[in-house]
DNA sequence: GTGAAAGCGCTAACAG
DNA sequence: CTGTTAGCGCTTTCAC
């Protein structure tokens, strides 16, 4: 791999000008043409690392998010890339997959390998931001907010938690159960909450069982919707707090012969890769891309110095009522 | 930041010494203890850039995969990844989104960034390794092949081909049609050539609308499928050359308002996130994650020092034939 | 507009 | 076992 040393050597000129070629400062037309031919002819690419030792800075943004194997978070991840890409930044996809220590490890990589920034989508709510936050890195948190005074993208969990309750209310049913994920996650807690306060308003049928814990994983809602199944008076509906555990759920119910139809699904997010049209299912679908750009171009924002105090922005999810 | 001029300073040794400390080397007991007393008080964090910059080579491997939305891609993703932190080293996941621009552009900065190696799905047949070859640096090749001179992991694609044929064959379908990917693309070239040996050996009814070229992604399948469906002697059965055509190709169906039950249909990958059970549908599936963690021991070993002629190892799909 | 020179933080000889 | 020293390749004053 050449280096500037042998451009500069090859085109008849100082190192420091092949540099400037290479960053665009003013270098007369004829050097910065003799530079040019100079380095084609090496194959001359810049080291980066020597670049980000001398800058104590790169254009490589980090992406943690906990579970790649989730189409929400892959979604999520093309937006980032999209608006990164467009600044020329790239991203680095990390999977924390869901475990605090992974987290923190990446965490660490990203400041010492000097990464412009960080966008996360945090694992739990006891991430350490210590170590990033004393660079004076900028980061964002995304789909989860952190108690660290950074930039935050999130979605109106409780209104998402709402809707989704309220439409199946709508349809009808009256014994409205509730998958939620692990306790003391906010983004799936605030949709619980948001469940909770459509069928207390409502005032219809509730049971000890009706609100269920499972990891946010396809298992957990499959296990919760067979429990669910199993009480003495089983609900008509289900609002499950995320996309996988309503896949799981659905598995359940099909596994005990129970059509859509006759059975209430609303999920907070998107059924993905669906190959039927389940009437009965409503879908409070989350913008997740739209999350991945937003939270970029906060990002990107920081980075270019924008130090106006942290901020918090909040999307709105979209109800898709099934069509009948 | 602290360096390791600050922390030496502080333990009363040489910065060499810390050096020493931090990469495992023969140093006192004493001084250890000292150094690592200065490490914590300080924060200290080794600077991997600098590291880098020093030894020309990281413990980073980059993996350039076509589709993050695809879960194909995302198991693999996970294979790598498990294989790769076993060993202390770290994945970087870059969406080359099907283009070879992109791909070339990550391909520069894997190179460039100094990293360990890379492991490469390739997202045409036209993939350049040029630069990142230059260097030395190893890279392996997943799912598809390269003309290069580089380690592969692959699956038997004909044999899934043939196997997906065959078990609509023997389910007693006699119109067998094919949707495949886009022309030219190895993997899909081969499932095809799979599916054509059977319905040619099994001398089924044939039509020239029966081979559809479609994209890789849900639209593309849900097109093709309907086009089938619209010939005058449409098909009985299909067999879908990649997962995501699969779930197009049954959307189709279910817009046409055919149950899976009066129309075969064998996927060569895995249906993602499956709501109901298509006793129909022949799955054949594809060692994604096994893929990633071959791919990523291969790499590792190049990366040991591993200087035998580059190996192409060929994994078998495993026929998921329904439960009747 | 351009060159010389001083580092960025670390590792790897080389002495001792 | 440990300190000294010389870079890795680049950017960036500071002169000219």
């Amino acid at each position: 791999m050449a280096t500037i040393y042998e451009v500069a050597a090859l085109a008849g000129v100082s190192p420091a000008t092949v540099s400037r070629v290479f960053n665009g400062l003013t270098v007369s037309e004829e050097k910065q043409r003799a530079v040019r031919d100079a380095a084609t002819k090496l194959a001359f690419v810049p080291n980066r690392t020597a670049r980000r030792l001398r800058k104590q800075s790169s254009e490589l943004v980090a992406l943690l998010i906990p579970d790649i194997e989730n189409p929400f978070f892959t979604a999520l991840a093309r937006g980032v890339e999209d608006r990164a890409q467009a600044s020329g930044f790239s991203v680095v996809l990390c999977n924390t997959d869901e475990d605090p220590a992974k987290e923190k490890r990446y965490l660490g990589i990203a400041a010492s390998e000097q990464m412009a920034g960080v966008i996360l989508a945090p694992a739990s709510d006891e991430v350490d931001l210590g170590s990033i936050a004393e660079l004076g890195r900028p980061v964002v948190a995304v789909d989860r907010t952190t108690p660290y005074p950074v930039d935050a993208v999130k979605v109106d969990n409780r209104a998402a938690g709402i809707a989704a309750a309220t439409a199946l209310f709508d349809q009808g049913y009256r014994r409205i159960a509730c998958i939620a994920g692990p306790a003391g996650i906010e983004t799936t807690e605030d949709r619980f909450l948001g469940w909770r306060q459509v069928v207390t308003a409502r005032k219809t049928v509730t049971h000890d069982g009706y609100l269920q814990h499972a990891n946010f994983r396809v298992d957990g809602g499959r296990a919760a919707m067979t429990a669910l199944l199993a009480l003495d008076t089983p609900p008509d509906a289900v609002v499950t707090t995320n996309n996988l555990m309503a896949v799981g759920a659905l598995q359940a119910l099909a596994a005990a012969g129970i059509a859509p139809a006759e059975f209430g699904l609303a999920v907070v997010g998107e059924l993905p890769f669906l190959t039927f049209a389940p009437a009965s299912v409503v879908e409070v679908r989350l913008p997740a891309r739209h999350l991945g750009t937003t939270a970029a171009s906060m990002l990107l924002e920081r980075i270019a110095g924008d130090t106006t105090p942290p901020r918090t922005v909040v999307l709105r999810a979209e109800v898709k009522t099934p069509e009948l």
